[in-house]
DNA sequence: TTGTACGCGTTATCAT
DNA sequence: ATGATAACGCGTACAA
């Protein structure tokens, strides 16, 4: 257990002020001869000196860490743009501190008051839905926040990075549609979220486009947790008049739902055509593969993070950004022509 | 932008002093008279006080933060892992950064550097196998390590949290034994992780107590990294003597080996018998679905959580401890008996 | 119970 | 232009 050696025993043991020492840590912060500089460095090196991240939070205000606030690991989706929004991070020198908030509204608010207290510089996260006054106060208090993938409509000054969630569901809606399905079930996120909102309106519109009466029966809105998306499919082909295809558009609902739907031997896609959200890695290894509208994760997490700490550091105009990415649809086998009725 | 009230504010607010307050928010830190320490929880509730973490963190030397340090989120097992940890370490009101190494050494050795910057007071880490002197400095400025699911030998006086991996794959290769296969294959993890040489081991060990012959042709220690398991799969069956049954025993090389055996059309279980670590979530979903062995996920990350917490508050006996939990095997429909020898 | 030094990087002030 | 110095931020811990 040796004691680490700090700022002040870089600068006697290379004969320099403290300030010195520090300007030559953070770069521009000031002027330093360039001999001088040389000899800090060495000395850092040395003495294998490294700041003390809280004392410059401390300082500071806020320190080079974000909250990453994601629904639950266990969905491919949020780990998958976890992995991403980590690695993106890393690479400009930024951590991550994770927290889950397994869809409920209550461990979630108590999320935000430990970002609170650990004076995160930004936050990136899938809203569950409440807790508004909560954003808004770690808004008030400097802290950033970019929502990924959900948003609420609820919380102004909010940057939003998402897929074209309308265009999204419109083209999977029209690939059925073309296929010669009328009967187009859809099962999705609370109204309550502006993306499911948007996945519901494209929805509507790509069958209002070529006519086909909207069933409002056939559009679920169901709640991020648990099994309320296999609980719906389930329900739907229930229905007198079933639907013959299925889009299932709500990220975090897609495992659960697919599961009972291959586990209750429905024959895909002869019974039912469907379309899933998210590329999962085993979509393509089930039978029949499914087709999927692909989330360019990657991409989502960039931007959410050159979001966040693009206002950390310098200056991003203050006003909210919303930024919209391509999904892109991959056809496989889940789809086909509607066959016929089936008891 | 409101200015958060200090423990000072408070003290002025309450009439009492700041030691006061202070004792009042670590409990048993010191007496309190019952009656201040009512007006003190009320004047703080009133006020809306929070203490920041960096303060603490700066004067004690070390938060309530732990530093979890995985390969890849976009493998279940680690992703799961993740969501546990971070789970249980909320409810002991610890905070969890993450970083992912993406198996690289190299990204690992920066994570340690930056961890050790946090002065987090522990770490919960799936290790590379390098950096062996980093780790050894991470342990000498008073860092906790645990290491879960795989460990290094080199290192000292670290815990170690895992599943019976001896045993496990004993049981695996019996499983196939009794279904009459001799030329049983494994694909592992690297022999210098002691948690391949212990998986290698068990599969050894049960064959000779059958007095079938080991063939080293057979057993493939491959890299974390990359397709490396695949490509161990498909050269496993490019054998002349093809085994007629495989063992994956490599968590982090599951995902990949599974894909390419289904991705090459191999005919299972006729032309091989396969048994997997680690419940993905869609090996029920696949044809056939997979015989596991699973590994009680929610138990690592307990134990994990539970002895770094313990070692950082605390006092657990100071000898490293090795904690074992029990895997289970889960027959499904991927093994059989040996079928004919096919081209 | 209270007062206060302490930990450590940052930054503003002042001197060279 | 450079370098030196001291105050600051805030919870903790020990002495009074």
């Amino acid at each position: 257990m040796k004691k680490a050696p700090t700022i002040r025993d870089v600068a006697a043991a290379a004969n320099v002020s403290v300030s010195v020492v520090s300007r030559v840590i953070n770069e521009g912060s000031g002027p330093v001869a360039p001999a001088t500089r040389e000899k800090v460095v060495a000395t850092i090196a040395e003495l294998n000196f490294r700041p003390r991240a809280a004392a410059r939070e401390l300082s500071q205000g806020q320190g080079l860490t974000i909250g990453l606030v994601l629904a639950d690991l266990t969905n491919p989706f949020f780990a998958s743009l976890a992995d991403r929004v980590v690695w993106e991070a890393r690479g400009r020198g930024v951590q991550v501190v994770l927290m889950t908030t397994q869809e409920d509204s209550h461990v979630e608010a108590q999320s935000l008051a430990t970002l609170l207290d650990r004076s995160v510089g930004g936050v990136i996260a899938t809203p569950t839905g409440g807790n508004v006054d909560q954003w808004k106060r770690l808004q008030d208090v400097g802290v950033d926040v970019v929502f990924v993938d959900r948003s609420i409509s609820e919380l102004e000054n909010v940057d939003v990075v998402s897929i074209q969630n309308n265009d999204s569901a419109a083209t999977a809606t029209e690939h059925l549609l073309d296929l010669g399905h009328t009967r187009i079930a859809l099962i999705s996120g609370p109204s309550s979220t502006s993306t499911g909102r948007a996945r519901v309106d494209g929805y509507r519109s790509a069958l209002e486009r070529v006519g086909v009466q909207v069933d409002p029966d056939l559009i679920r809105g169901v709640p991020f947790r648990g099994d309320a998306g296999a609980d719906a499919a389930t329900a739907l082909l229930a229905l007198p008049d079933r639907p013959t295809a299925l889009v299932v558009a709500n990220t975090a609902q897609v495992q659960s739902t697919v599961r009972r739907l291959f586990q209750t031997g429905v024959r895909i896609p002869d019974e039912l055509s469907i379309i899933v959200f998210d590329d999962n890695p085993w979509t393509q290894l089930v039978t029949p593969p499914l087709s999927v509208v692909r989330q360019p994760i990657d991409l989502l997490a960039r931007h959410s993070v050159d979001l966040v700490v693009g206002r950390m550091g310098g200056k991003l105009p203050r006003q909210a950004r919303t930024v919209e990415v391509q999904a892109e649809f991959v056809s496989r086998g889940s789809c086909s022509a509607p066959g016929r009725v089936l008891g």
